[in-house]
DNA sequence: ATGAAAGCGCTAACAG
DNA sequence: CTGTTAGCGCTTTCAT
């Protein structure tokens, strides 16, 4: 068996056998319409036996939707995205979705070709960390496909959301800072576009505490590693009596603790590596798995016809 | 523009603009058969002009092939896949490819379901990290489809192959460690099926250099930091005169590192985070972007009509 | 060099 | 409850 050239079995070769018409096998494969329990079961039997298997295309071509769900983010080798993406693929697999994934850099021209080739694919649904795309072109591709958006507010009434509450999650690393005896304290941001609410929070929340010229003990640096060591030299240089820095992420964290300027610093994300170092990293938690596995249930409540939701999770001040 | 529903622009409509007929219209956007270069560059022009973007699903049904490319891998989470996966990515975006990724997590059944999945799905070609699948399924799979397997050997003259050289990266990290002077070791195996080069490898470095009973000196865990950590201190109850271990990857390292027993511990892969610990981590380099890259290239040209290729890439030892 | 005809495998709409 | 009819948009013959 399985040798020579392959023959497909088509809905008709299932017909003639179960001896009924391929709408009924149609009805039967697909739970459409009302067939008696023992057609049902019948055909079901057939189309085992022969190892039916639907041809995607020709499914696809009648309904213009294809079995699929695109995942668009910045970059797969970004720590923080592979556990999302983990989440994603097993809440997409346990709905029989298969994931399209659409690497960006967060590059606009990259996200626009993105949903280029999204909406050509027929995708049933996509879920995406867009960075640099503008609004109208996002409400353009959920107006040609169901979409929801991650960490980034719905641009229409009709695109759905999930994010992680930034500004929580920012007051707390800060104010954990505060607590902690820092009186001095300054940020390292990530420069990276559409993500304003950390800084934004830092800045009242030293507002808050009366700490002199928050603006000015904000820094802004490409959120790696590299760009975290430089980043509190650079703050440092500016203000040496700043004690405690607040990361934009753990990446920038890293690099800052690795500068070897003696500060307390708090990260954010609780990348894997975090609980690994030594000594560890205090940083804010975000469940990335439990993300990816909500983006793609409320992508599926769209698909099941549900209006569109918008989710805020939580996240928690690990504290190491 | 752009509002309301969606009308697609189908081959037709170009034919009719062009006032060309529609096989003309394929001919001219696919660049196959013989068309007078003013009617081709006319027909391009209409296409740009209407926008029009052909069907995947009637280009597929017709072809019985998509624009589409499958990867499985293991766990997307696993800190080895991610660069390898944003290769892959990179490299099939330059061909024009979208990439569906079939997590498994190394489980036979999950393994076949993915089988079953790519050639459902019609894809243009299969890259593939298969732990648990025999070599009948694979050669199967590779039938229907031009195939890659990656850190395996390909199971017929159908099927090919890219891996990184295991032999030679344990020779240089075990030679590391007698060199360094430590005399007695041991080693950390992962448990994984279909990955026995390693700890062969390691075993025969031990003997050629007369150490004792080397086979007791392997024990296997689950290739994880807590896997490491029990493993190494397993290890040592049985041999407290080991003081250099070599683990089956990083994982397992660092979760030696972490359990204080005061070994030498030299990894496998050099994830990311091998670097920023705090003692670095010494250990075999393999370029993992490259792996993903060489994937794509050896599947691009046997998409090309080229015979199957095997490839070797040498890792390197990273002294840290 | 171009066009006409045929059909890939499926499902929506309509009969019965 | 089940069958018939009619395409979805494209590429592959085969003519011309």
């Amino acid at each position: 068996m399985d040798s020579g050239s392959f023959v497909r079995v088509t809905i008709d070769d299932v017909a003639r056998a179960a001896g009924v018409s391929r709408q009924t096998v149609s009805r039967a494969m697909n739970g459409k319409g009302d067939i008696s329990a023992a057609t049902r079961r019948k055909v079901l039997a057939t189309i085992e036996e022969l190892d039916y298997r639907p041809s995607a295309f020709a499914r696809g071509m009648r309904t213009q939707r294809a079995g699929t769900l695109a995942l668009v983010l910045p970059d797969i080798a970004n720590p923080f995205f592979p556990a999302v993406a983990r989440g994603v693929f097993d809440a997409a697999a346990a709905r029989g979705l298969a994931v399209v994934v659409h690497n960006t850099d967060a590059d606009a021209a990259a996200e626009a070709e993105a949903t280029r080739a999204i909406v050509d694919a027929g995708a049933a649904g996509a879920i995406g960390f867009f960075e640099a795309l503008d609004d109208a072109s996002l409400s353009a591709l959920g107006r040609r496909v169901p979409l929801v958006v991650a960490d980034r507010p719905s641009p229409d009434d009709q695109v759905a959301s999930v994010r992680s509450d930034f500004p929580a999650g920012t007051r707390a690393a800060v104010e954990h800072l505060f607590a902690a005896g820092h009186a001095r304290l300054g940020m390292l941001d990530g420069a990276v576009q559409n993500k304003p609410e950390r800084r934004r929070t830092f800045l009242e929340v030293l507002t808050e505490h009366g700490h002199p010229d928050p603006a000015g003990h904000v820094v802004t640096a490409p959120p790696t590693v590299a760009g975290g060591t430089a980043g509190v030299r650079d703050l440092r240089a500016r203000h040496p009596e700043i004690t405690g820095v607040f990361a934009f992420n753990d990446l920038l964290a890293i690099g800052a603790l690795r500068a070897g300027e003696g500060v307390a610093v708090v990260g954010y994300d609780d990348i894997m590596m975090a609980a690994l170092l030594d000594p560890p990293l205090t940083t804010v938690h975000t469940d990335k798995y439990e993300l990816g596995r909500t983006l793609v249930e409320v992508l599926g409540r769209r698909l099941d016809g549900h209006p569109p939701e918008h989710r805020v999770l939580a996240p928690r001040l690990t504290v190491r």
